[in-house]
DNA sequence: CACAATCTGAAACATCTGTTTCATCGCTTG
DNA sequence: CAAGCGATGAAACAGATGTTTCAGATTGTG
């Protein structure tokens, strides 16, 4: 690894192997990297509750010779940041060339931006609502995504997974596709997400679903969408990127908040049901406690 | 003199009036903001060349009751400026209350905003590259993830498996992870996917991999997240949403950028072999032509 | 249970910080 | 030219700062 580690990145590196108040020391700089690097170590401590001892010695244990060496670094990082903040309105608008070593991501953040910005404007009122509605009453809801909207339609299932039953992806568990279908009514509803190339197996699904009189939601990439002659609620999100391949920050975006809004809608029991499964996962043993 | 004023337009009305040495400290303060809140009086006096005295005796000259309340002032500016690095989210936010049911999508986009513009601001130069390099010479890619990453998991290799035959999902197509880590040597890479609640699974994938020599990608969301210990090459990823679960909007952009970047080390021939597949795709019925 | 090892904060410490005093300097004014 | 006056930095000062020591607390281990 080169010199140039930030502090932040020290932190990473010794977080596990640091005592417990020199952790607590280390989240407070981590998320107050200004204090740090602006007040004292005396005053740092004091409003952090641990003890000034403790931060002289974080400084070591981060591999720093000293307190003042650690705040200097800190001083270095903020300038830094700073003076990218000035460049950065016009980095991200105009095309003029970004800090050496950082053009891709760059880039790829600023068209994601443009597409999320658009997303906001473009959504009319009571349009999002009708369709998460329709959603929220439907008995069940199938969820159909194919080759690149296959993972986020699991994404969306693992959301909703935590305050509903109601959920199912589609071609899941054994069952097929076909099946799946076969048992939906005009009390369910299908959310259907694809993006170009437009995978036949999703647009055949919507097709089928909407002859059974089924609810359709669809979340496509363009107005020429196939997928759109089936929908009865339909959201068209921007994917422009600068690469070959179009991105889905946006319709992330859209499915979070869609997510957000089934819950919001599902009451606060909702919100016991995820705290309840949170601790069932935690005390079966699948996430890491150190 | 009212409290609005910033240390700039303190030393701007007062300049005037000030004596010559007043003035040159007046200079060395209002060009180097940053070393007035954050170093001692005596080596900003030192390094501009002025005396203590003169530094202590400009901040009453500017109409502060002491130098360290002029330094506060000066401290407060920054955080102001570090804090509004996301004008765009914060104008989202605050540009009058948002329309009438897209309150939702308002919030989540403005938050995802701010973190995709943190991610681009705080990457250090040369950090990702040396991490994709890592990835594009590993002789086999495996990718790790759980519960809530395992479709961006997918997505990933969805992306790669175009113009790549390297990466391959851990867990997939019948081979359990252990198998998987089983195979990987030295000249392998694990890239994992781990956000809180931090899989067990993942994590201990992690160890696993190191242990044996294998180079290690991780992008997770916390400087205390436990994959940190096990990584040759970290990315942590702002993940602040309004709601209760956290926004993979940001990770999303990372993962984009970095296929981007994977794309353009494989060279010219890697597009060639996209427009094949997509064609293949094509002509195996595979996509709605209409 | 005891023992060692580690962690931790209070306190002591030498050093550094910001302010003020004071002697000196340069400049104006009579 | 001399007297007066603000400006200025060296030095003195009290208080704050960062580090280290030390003793008690906590933890893991035999």
């Amino acid at each position: 690894m080169p010199q140039s580690t930030t502090i932040e990145d020290r932190i990473s590196k010794s977080y596990a192997g640091l005592s417990d108040k020199l952790q607590l020391a280390a989240d407070y700089v981590a998320e107050n990297p200004i204090d740090v690097a602006t007040r004292s170590l005396r005053s740092v401590a004091s409003t952090s509750g641990v003890s000034p001892a403790t931060f002289s010695r974080l400084a070591r244990a981060l591999g720093y010779k000293d307190y003042e060496q650690m705040r200097e670094d800190g001083r270095a990082a903020m300038g830094r940041k700073m003076e990218s903040f000035s460049e950065r309105a016009h980095a991200l608008r105009s095309s003029s060339k970004p800090p050496e070593g950082r053009v891709y991501l760059n880039r790829q953040a600023a068209a994601c931006i443009a597409n999320i910005e658009f997303l906001d404007r473009d959504m009319s009122n009571g349009r999002l609502e009708a369709g998460v509605d329709t959603l929220h009453n439907a008995n069940s809801v199938l969820l159909v995504g194919s080759l690149g909207s296959s993972g986020f339609v699991d994404y969306f299932s693992y959301l909703t997974h935590w305050f509903s039953k109601t959920w199912q992806v589609a071609g899941r568990n054994g069952t097929t596709l076909a099946a799946a279908l076969a048992r939906l009514g005009p009390e369910d509803a299908i959310l259907a997400l694809s993006k170009a190339p437009y995978a036949k197996r999703t647009i055949s699904a919507l097709k089928a679903a909407k002859q059974k009189g089924v609810a359709t939601v669809v979340i496509t990439d363009s107005h020429s969408s196939p997928a759109l002659e089936f929908a009865d609620h339909a959201y068209i999100v921007p994917t422009e990127s600068p690469q070959f391949f179009s991105s889905y920050a946006a319709t992330l975006v859209l499915i979070e908040t869609i997510v957000t809004m089934l819950l919001t809608k599902s009451g606060p029991e909702a919100e016991d049901m995820i705290r309840a499964a949170e601790d069932q996962i935690r005390s079966l043993g699948e996430t890491w406690t150190g």
